[in-house]
RNA sequence: CCAGACGGUCGGACGGUCGCUCCCCUUAAGGGAGAGGAAAGUCCGGGCUCCAUGGAAACACGGCGCCGGGUAACGCCCGGCCGGUCGACCCCCGGGUCGGCUGAGGGAAAGCGCCACAGAGACGAUACCGCCCCGUUUCGGGGCAAGGGUGAAAAGGUGCGGUAAGAGCGCACCGCCGCGCCAGCAAUGGAGCGGGCAGGGCAAGCCCCGCCGGGAGCAAGACCGAAUAGGGACGGUGCGUCCUGCCGACGCUGCGGCUGAGGAAGGACAGGCGGGUUUCCGCGCCUUUAGCCAGCGCGCUAUGCGCCGUCCGGGUUGGUUGCUUGAGGCCGUGCGCGAGCGCGCGCCCCAGAGGAAUGGCCGUCCCUUCUCUUCGAAGGACAGAACCCGGCUUACAGACCGUCUGGCUUU
RNA sequence: GCGGGCGUAGCUCAGGGGUAGAGCAUCACCUUGCCAAGGUGAGGGUCGUGCGUUCGAAUCGCAUCGCCCGCU
């Protein structure tokens, strides 16, 4: 895989799990976030998320019918499955806001748009 | 062959790789299944579950409405009747036949209400322009409702006769009303006889008649139940009070006082009457008539608060279930014009998630658009199951099939 | 899942079968040295969309689109 080039190796890699919990995304409205073509990306530090990661995905009825937004939500997570074992930060909550151009935007931009905010995100918390 | 209308069917195909949900099997591996005709809108009808295990009637409210059939049921579907409209043909100008499309299509001799404007007159109404007769012909009296005009609608239509002019005044055809007859399960139709003809429209206005409907909805409902907090019972223990105090579903006195239709704080922290109303029958369950205060009587030796332990009840996050085998699909066959129904001991099992799976990338083919010489580039209609069925409605690129209509070509 | 409401002028709203209206805003004129206020007048409407009932629909019925709200 050259995603880990970067980042860890296979044998390290991050569990990612689902965040499910309504007060776990309310958590995160107030933290540090950082914009992408297709997404908005927040970050917050929680003890509950262990040794792995938990991420959230946000996609609002404003981007269109359910086609769309089941189409949207797939795309971005199997960017998340693909990159954020590698890149994310361990023991943190995650939540990925869709924006429109998640449905029409190349999956390789997005790619590297997932991994590049997440480095933005790791070096504003130092 | 082309175009249009209507109806029906389908609605991208195959493969590689990395993943997701469920099931099977398992040490691991592996195998199988995985969105729609509308899954949508939530407009109807049911199943299922709860509302206490109920029954009956009336009222209110809501819905439906030609006839027959289909169905678990329907406001759906099928067939028929009648009406409207379009086309073709027949034909004595009126009508008939066939075909397509279409109709929320009971009742206006139960009652109430509305019918603006225009117009002379608009609901049981009317004589403006007129027509005709008579008279002292600018005018008056009488007769008429055929013609003009208004209007959505003006008291049957056309023709002939008739008349002073007219009029169902008379006649023929059509329409209408009544009567029985015939055909049909019926809606209705047919011919006959009689009557010269009788005033409308709106019920998607109130309403009348007939029929149907108890309410809520899988977040229904059932089960298991952590931590913490809190409730109850019992036991132990410490302290306070017994000049007392406290309790009582004990009683009395006080036209006593204060508070009371609330405030503050905390909390998942148990609650109330019983289907929209009424009546009748029958039944279950809860509560004790606001509390505090003062005094008296009676009763009790305890009682209150805190801590510890055991048990019990409630039930939150959560988990399990309901949850997918069903008015099921396919094939064959019989009945029926059809919607559909029956049969086979025929074949099949076909999504069951829960911040919610069916996706990412790549290749070949099929379409569409662009460039148009190729190479090539972009894209794939409408749209995503959430308890399950039967319908309706709405959205939909393109392909195919059938019926009808029109055009062109050929014989 | 269940239920309710609203779409009318640029804005806020009346009108519930018979010619579409009010207030504010806009424009013009009067008034003033100028502006504001005031006065007079004018323009501005697919009544969300479609089909139907009716002689006639913003109004009645059905369907559809959009927006808002409540309960669980």
């Amino acid at each position: 895989m050259p995603e880990n080039q970067s980042g860890r190796s296979d044998s390290a890699k991050l569990k990612v799990a689902v965040l499910k919990k309504r007060r776990d995304f309310l958590a995160l409205r107030n933290s540090p976030k950082t914009g992408a073509p297709a997404f908005l990306m927040a970050a917050r530090r929680n003890p509950e998320a262990g040794d792995g990661v938990r991420v959230g995905l946000t996609v609002t009825k404003k981007l269109g019918g359910a086609v769309q937004r089941n189409r949207i939500r797939r795309r971005l997570r199997a960017a998340v499955r693909e990159v954020f074992p590698f890149h994310a930060e361990a023991g943190k909550d995650y939540v990925l806001i869709a924006r429109s151009a998640a449905h029409s935007r190349k999956y390789a931009a997005i790619l590297d748009d997932v991994k590049q905010a997440l480095l933005r995100l790791a070096k504003d918390h130092k």
